[in-house]
RNA sequence: GUGUUCGUAGCUCAGCUGGAUAGAGCAACGGCCUUCUAAGCCGUGGGUCGGGGGUUCGAAUCCCUUCGAGCACACCA
């Protein structure tokens, strides 16, 4: 389906056109003054100037042509050259119509050509539990790659495990001085490894730590961890088994994580999966060419004429030869390429990597670890400040686990909820129902919350205004789906049906408001994946609830005599909700029944 | 030091491919529940869009400059 603003649009450059105009100036843009208009176009004020002509005599033909096209309700120039348009109540409801005809799309096409994108998010570290550091991504990510999916794009989402380095042998070491009984460090040992993980999950969030800590004060300690991860990296069976326990322990706890905040990857692949790679691409580097000795490290040069700073050579290995960082993340793109030939990958991390990864990309595309026309996409976030405006921290000081966050958040939704219910008798919720529907209002809260602002941008994470849920919140957003929910159900449950019915011309300013509201979705959807701005999702959806919100206050649907008029409210009803139900999808959170 | 992002209402943020009176939410104040969930609706007050200059018929938006804040600047990830 066609987006208004290009049919409204096609309507005016034809009218510039038959005038003798240029009919670029014919562009259409939703109106900035609602209380003077629905639709405007500028452009006669643009052309005043070529044609040398005062715009508003420019402005004037045009809406004498305009004026007689059943499309609009008001075609007229305004002051000094403004073109103010007004759709007919029929045109709005019929287009309103077909886009729920278009079912699940809703008047969005799907992309002409799918591109395969991967998504590069979540990014943790096995044997460390989530942080809030990690929230951000996992959102930001999900959401980037729901809305990839929903313009036809082939997304893949690759979570990028930290499953490499010392950190692997630091595990390894103190688990061999707590327990050296255990068969995986007996050299000797040919048998088949237990099955059985020798520690659980708690246990491994307390060794990597506890490890951790003594590497920093016992240089022995240390050097014993660097000996195993060596070991390890060439092959000792026994530390490799260990390795397989440690992810999966690992993995398993962090898929269970990833589902409470309803993110999931097509990928578990990590750093680890790099690294038989490495070798050759360094390798082809050095006989292209390309890498070279500076200060003993193996450097690509990555500078550019139009820079205007200093950009540093992309290092490939330390000047004692092992990999670092980048290594990985070059390898990284070398099976993505083999493996899955992904036209574009977008990287969703922490904003302060910005140069680190303009280095990377200028390497891998300068070597050709990828194609000319394969997009490197850097996503950089913002940091999740405290409302003291300094990063988020415990009131101890330390990093808070991201399921405490969620935990807190959860109760105090539980909270209102049981509030909300002495109030409503109507309501009779039973402590699942209820504990489930707070899960989905405290997702809603802390999802809507992040990606409402712009993805860039540090933002303030507000617990006591995120669980306040007025305003400009995810739970308005639910709440209004769940009063439409509401009114369907009593609806179709006094047995009547809406069949064949069609949403109909509005009787009001609000149910022409809120069409207005809905048919802006494609465009939207659109703009949300070419900038890769979860929030034009949210700003989309918020002034779509406070629309109907509008409607619904002043609109008696149940109700309604007239038998025709309440179908078509009815109709009106089930696109909205569909709408909201899609977008808040894109978002990555749903709604409950009643809350 | 170099580069970069940013500075909009008391607070948190939109708007930034130039357009008409700069928008929301929170907080403050005032209305609206015998009628579809008041987590809502309606209204009032609150702004030199950091300062200065420039381009333009027209600037929060583009350019320059200045002040202030954050961040990054090769052997960490």
């Amino acid at each position: 389906m066609k987006k208004i603003l290009d049919l409204i649009t096609e309507k005016v450059t034809a009218a510039f056109a038959e005038a003798g105009y240029d009919a670029k100036y014919g562009k259409v843009t939703v109106s900035n003054r609602p209380d003077l208009c629905e639709y405007q176009c500028n452009g006669a004020m643009a052309a005043a100037k070529e044609y040398k002509k005062a715009p508003f005599l420019i402005a004037d033909e045009i809406a004498a042509k305009l004026a007689v096209d059943p499309v609009f309700s008001m075609a007229e120039s305004v002051k000094p050259g403004f073109l103010n348009l007004k759709l007919t109540e029929e045109y709005l409801a019929d287009y309103v119509a077909q886009m729920q005809a278009d079912e699940g799309r809703f008047g969005c096409e799907k992309t002409a050509e799918p591109m395969t994108i991967m998504v590069d998010y979540g990014g943790p570290n096995v044997a460390k539990p989530l942080h809030v550091g990690h929230l951000r991504s996992a959102i930001i990510g999900e959401s980037v790659k729901r809305i990839g999916r929903f313009m036809g794009h082939n997304m893949i989402g690759d979570v990028h495990l930290g499953d490499w380095g010392l950190q692997m042998g630091l595990i390894i070491t103190e688990l061999r001085e707590r327990r050296p009984e255990l068969v995986y460090f007996d050299e000797g040992y040919k048998g088949e490894y237990p099955e059985e993980a020798p520690f659980t999950i708690a246990e491994l969030e307390e060794i990597y730590p506890t490890a951790s800590g003594k590497s920093k004060v016992s240089e022995a300690f240390k050097e014993e961890a660097m000996q195993a991860t060596w070991e390890l990296q060439h092959g000792r069976r026994g530390y490799q088994a260990l390795l397989a326990h440690i992810l999966n322990v690992s993995v398993t706890d962090l898929k269970r994580n990833y589902e409470n905040l309803n993110v999931s990857f097509e990928l578990w692949k990590g750093e680890s999966d790099a690294q038989p790679y490495i070798p050759d691409m360094v390798q082809k580097m050095k006989d292209d060419g390309y890498a070279y000795l500076s200060d003993g490290a193996l450097v690509v040069d990555v500078k550019e004429e139009t820079d205007t700073k200093e950009v540093p050579p992309c290092m490939i290995l330390k000047s004692d030869g092992a990999s670092l960082y980048n290594t990985t993340d070059l390898a990284t793109i070398v099976w993505r390429m083999k493996d899955y030939n992904p036209d574009q990958i977008i990287y969703v991390v922490d904003k302060r990597q910005e140069l680190y990864f303009t280095q990377v990309f200028r390497c891998a595309r300068k070597t050709g670890l990828v194609k000319p026309e394969t997009g490197l996409k850097f996503l950089g976030f913002g940091t999740m400040n405290g409302r003291d405006g300094k990063p988020f921290k415990t009131r101890e000081g330390g990093v808070m686990r991201l399921e405490y966050l969620v935990d807190s958040v959860n109760e105090e939704m539980l909270k209102k909820i049981t509030e909300n219910q002495k109030e409503k008798e109507n309501l009779c919720i039973d402590a699942d129902e209820a504990a489930e529907t707070a899960r989905m209002i405290a997702l809603a809260a802390i999802k809507y919350g992040d990606l409402s602002n712009q993805a860039v941008k540090d933002y303030i994470f507000d617990v006591d205004r995120f669980t306040s849920f007025e305003g400009n919140t995810g739970p308005y957003i639910l709440y209004t789906i769940v009063r439409i929910k509401s009114i369907l159900n009593k609806f179709y449950g006094s047995g009547k049906t809406a069949d064949g019915a069609r949403i109909g011309a509005a009787h009001s300013k609000s149910g022409k408001d809120l069409m207005l509201a809905i048919v802006g979705f494609n465009a939207m959807a659109e703009q949300a994946f070419a900038e890769t701005a979860p929030h034009k999702i949210c700003a989309f959806i918020y002034e779509l609830a406070n629309a109907f919100n509008s409607f619904y206050h002043e609109t008696k649907i149940l109700s309604e005599e007239d038998e025709k008029t309440q179908k078509s409210y009815i109709c009106l009803l089930e696109l909205t909700k569909s709408v909201l139900e899609t977008c808040i999808g894109l978002l990555g959170f749903s709604a409950p029944e009643r809350m």
